[in-house]
DNA sequence: CGTCGTAATATTGTCAACAATTAATGTTGA
DNA sequence: TCAACATTAATTGTTGACAATATTACGACG
């Protein structure tokens, strides 16, 4: 895991910044650094760097980081500066047990209102991600095994629930990224094809059913007393992988 | 309804303004004086009135803003300011939605963890609108009646799902006000007692269907072909009651 | 009287400068 | 060598000033 704010674009940016830079794409590309584990948790987001980084002034950072703030995804100290969030065992908890009352009803919902033109986009995702798993691309997996469950909400239609999934999701991969047992990265294979099945055919309980064994996987990988040591990710990514 | 941007502290503050005021208070107050209809949809919330109000600088002012902004409460508006927010149909609808999905689960999760200590709590809430009913004391009412579904969601004790009961509730507050019917202010008499009962006695399907057929009789009571003249409240307000 | 154009005023957006606080580095004595 | 303290540097918090934009007021004209 990289601990460079500009990383955050750098590897982020295949493409140029855009002519007007505000704070919703600030907290965009942080988002997406985050989920894809190019920020690691407790890293300093310095203002400065920042500002560099994105070409903007301290207002525009601030505001992000306040945005960011209040999304859970990273902590503001006074005096002191942002970080990307670290979740301990008890926020840890509250994320999975708001995820474990919520998609299982967002996938009931998805069946009760079910579109082919959604059904079909959430198949090519899976098809993405198994694509992803068969060339190793682990960066990529990562992200996209986040973004199922986040297409998935927004396959409800509605948008505050994709919101809150989305934000979920983010900092469920803290959580994992800090927490995780080294075959816990990412969603388990298949689990997702076997979600859809369950919502293609119509099944609205075994879709829910499927997606409670599915969010308990992920949190039973999760050794709480085993703080994964960010150092040695360090260590790795500075040249010695 | 008040259109005035003091109203967020003068009618509410009973007691002094802290020491030191910062966004989250701010927020605080704006949220409460919405969910109370002090402040009605539309309002400006004009910068330089906040900063007198609260007695802070226009960067807290612009903070809290920004976060009532992402929370949907308030719309901010580029070189224009910052307004409470006005939903139209389709936002309202996603509201509801939202809370149809959430609420009948938390519900059940609520039955399924219970504590007695939390029932008292609630038990004690709906006293208070029983009280508040019965002495026409309106604004009250209308408080105690959306705080019953944020205390309740405060008794799954998880706090992410209380900020966003929290934040939907909210919402429909600012709904109520715009599209109620006359009779539709606040929620109906007794029914959050049915749904407490049924938690109570340890009946997780009652509870669900309690709250969604409570949530749907909310919603029926909105008319989105005729929404309220907000003027008309604001002269009522103002010194014709 | 209503409409239009212009000027004045109000308000929001932004930034540089400075204050305050924290972190990093250097020095000294045991 | 290490701990304690002093000094310097870095960083965040805040504000006033100014720029930019929108709104309001006012006068002229048909």
């Amino acid at each position: 895991m990289s601990t460079s704010a500009e990383s955050v674009v750098t590897e982020n940016t295949q493409t140029a910044l855009p002519d007007r830079v505000d704070e919703a794409f600030i907290v965009e590309r942080i988002f997406s650094a985050v989920m894809e584990h190019r920020l690691a948790p407790a890293t300093k987001l310095n203002e400065h760097k920042l500002c560099e980084t994105f070409g903007v002034g301290r207002m525009r950072v601030r505001r992000a980081l306040l945005l960011l703030s209040s999304q859970g995804i990273v902590d503001l100290e006074t005096n002191r500066g942002a970080f990307v969030a670290s979740p301990g065992p008890e926020e840890a908890n509250e994320v999975f047990e708001a995820r474990a009352l919520l998609e299982p009803a967002i996938a009931r919902q998805v069946v009760a209102d079910i579109m082919p033109e959604r059904m079909e986009l959430l198949r090519q995702h899976i098809s993405l991600e198994s694509e992803a798993r068969g060339n190793n691309r682990v960066t990529d997996l990562i992200r996209l095994s986040g973004e199922f469950h986040v297409k998935l909400a927004q396959a409800s239609g509605n948008s505050i629930l994709r919101r809150v999934v989305r934000e979920l999701v983010t900092r469920s991969s803290l959580i994992v990224g800090l927490f995780g047992t080294s075959s816990h990265t990412m969603c388990p294979a298949n689990e997702h094809s076997y979600i859809l099945s369950a919502i293609e055919r119509g099944d609205a309980d075994s879709a829910e059913v499927q997606m409670i064994e599915h969010l308990n996987r992920i949190r039973d990988g999760l050794n709480f007393s085993a703080p994964k040591p960010q150092e040695k990710d360090l260590a790795e990514i500075l040249g010695l992988q």
